[in-house]
RNA sequence: GGCGGCAUAGCCAAGUGGCUAAGGCAGCGGUCUGCAAAACCGUUAUUCACCGGUUCGACUCCGGUUGCCGCCUCCA
């Protein structure tokens, strides 16, 4: 069975054949660095990730070029807003780019181009269009006339006829047709600027990621993907440029990721619910909101909510108990054992990855994959009761192949790359600072209650306890302790 | 006005033209435990917004209605 995308050029699940056997190149737009990341960010970001690691477990040698805006309007704006000049900005928010989505086990991609480092390039594509007569300049800016290419259109389903009808934009009346978009935006006094031929500026928006894609993917390439927002106009207009000035097709599957609103309302600056990664790390464990951003699926509109978020939470701490519990029969994971690129080949023969496996084909179902980890900790928790006291070899042995399997499914999905002690103390960060000193002796004392049969007492230390925020579990090895967290 | 998407139990969320409609959270009953906690077992949608149509058969395909959302302007 091949892997199927829904390609939104064609609004189609569609089989995925590369251009070349065994390659795939994979072209997203990043972020535009004028303000910290927010939680839809993260969501695109993460929704390639997956697609970047799933690739790779699938054997593909992929190259994921994921670019960074750095000169643009809003970033000019906002430099001079906080006094900074325009490329400390960028460089500032590149760095807490890669902070944020590190903490959310975001892979670096190959290449992280940015658009300033390419400027020669766009010139030089500027110039094509212009000579091939699918742009005009107009007293220092050069401008895409959409007019001229054919299948205008043909990526987002759009009709010049029928965009007009609905347009609020004040258009420049240096433009030919309202719709015609900036390729090369003349600087006014003061503001960030490149020499070209057509005086000084700098580039327009849609055009560094046709110039980026080109120069190392080819201009013909297997995948680009971005926010569904991108649609239109950028990603159309891309395709316009692109293929207008290379005469090949462009990106050969387009896919698109759905908006995360908040507590059910849109993000915005003005409702005050702009939520920023950093915001949500304060009170979110980083491996709850990855793997809360993968419980939809990619496509549809996910909600960002208190309530929602935290009953994954409680989930995904009942599959580390499980993995603590498998630790302690078996010991902890090794490190080499981290499956490698194709470790999830066709000639699957584990049922457990050969579900999986059906999931993500299928257009990247991370939810089903989910349920299925989910079904996989049962099993594995209900084998282990069947011999609390006294497992047997040949159990320890199963025990140990069968989380492998999860662990490699678990590596496609980013979450459970740590182990669980670290896992917990991790999550212990979000409630209430605890003194160990003063639990420890509480538990002490609890014991010899215990041992002289003192219900009444060792229930009281208990509730004491647990108006602490803090749970005890009375096993056979002892009484443990953990901090309740939600 | 145009384009597109979504509507599944108390909540979140997969999925399929006919076989028991995944999974998580919450709830309830049970096993275990001194009692708990954790884990496990059982249980919670005769039904998939509404109305028609296609079909031997639809929640799944088609048409319409209602509701929600996104895009058409910078936006992941």
């Amino acid at each position: 069975m091949p892997i199927k995308f829904y390609n939104t050029a064609t609004r189609k699940k569609e089989d995925f054949i590369t251009i070349k056997e065994g390659k795939v190149g994979l072209y997203v737009c990043g972020v535009t660095v004028y303000d910290l990341c927010h939680i839809g960010h993260a969501r695109s970001t993460i929704v390639f990730d997956v697609l970047y690691r799933y690739l790779q477990a699938r054997g593909f040698d992929v190259t994921h070029v994921r670019n960074f805006t750095d000169i643009d309007d809003k970033i000019i704006e906002r430099a001079r807003q906080l006094e900074k000049t325009p490329e400390d900005l960028a460089r500032e928010f590149i760095e807490a780019f890669y902070e944020d989505m590190g903490a959310l086990g975001v892979l670096n991609a190959d290449v992280e181009p940015k658009a300033t480092e390419h400027i020669d390039h766009m010139i030089k594509m500027i110039k094509t269009l212009i000579d091939k007569g699918f742009a005009y300049v107009e007293e220092g800016d050069v401008f895409y006339s959409i007019e001229k290419f054919e299948d205008y259109g043909g990526l987002s389903g759009r009709r010049l006829e029928d965009m007009r009808a609905g347009s609020r934009v004040a258009v420049d009346e240096k433009k030919r047709h309202p719709m015609d978009f900036v390729l090369w935006k003349g600087a006014k006094p003061g503001e960030p600027q490149w020499p070209s031929p057509w005086g000084p500026g700098r580039p327009g928006w849609h055009l560094e990621c046709s110039v980026m894609s080109n120069h190392y993917l080819g201009p013909t390439f297997d995948i680009h993907g971005g926010g569904e927002d991108l649609v239109f106009p950028h990603h159309e207009n891309e395709r316009a440029q692109s293929m207008a000035a290379n005469d090949a097709p462009f990106a050969r599957y387009w896919i698109h990721n759905g908006f995360v609103t908040v507590e059910s309302e849109k993000m915005s600056k003005s409702l005050g619910n702009f939520l920023t990664i950093r915001d949500a790390l304060k009170s979110y464990h980083p491996q709850v909101l990855r793997l809360f951003l993968l419980s939809k699926h990619y496509r549809s509109p996910l909600d960002f909510s208190k309530k929602d978020v935290l009953s994954l939470q409680t989930g995904l701490v009942r599959i580390y108990r499980t993995l603590e519990r498998l630790e302690s029969l078996i010991g902890p994971f090794q490190k080499e054992d981290v499956p490698h690129a194709g470790a999830l080949s066709d000639e699957q023969s584990v049922p457990f990855l050969k579900e999986f496996i059906q999931f993500m084909d299928d257009d990247l179902n991370t939810a089903g994959a989910l349920g299925l980890v989910f079904e996989k900790v049962k099993e594995m928790n209900r084998l282990m009761d069947t011999h609390d006291d006294n497992p047997p070899e040949d159990m320890l042995s199963r025990l140990e192949e069968e989380r492998r399997h999860l662990l490699s499914a678990a590596h496609v999905l980013g979450f459970l790359e740590e182990g669980p002690k670290s896992f917990f103390v991790g999550l212990s960060n979000y409630s209430e600072t605890v003194d160990e000193d003063e639990i420890e002796g509480l538990i002490e004392e609890r014991i010899t209650a215990r041992a002289e049969k003192d219900w009444a007492k060792a229930d009281a230390i208990r509730d004491r306890l647990d108006a602490m925020g803090i749970i005890l579990e009375d096993g056979p090895q002892g009484t443990t302790w953990r901090v309740k967290v939600s």
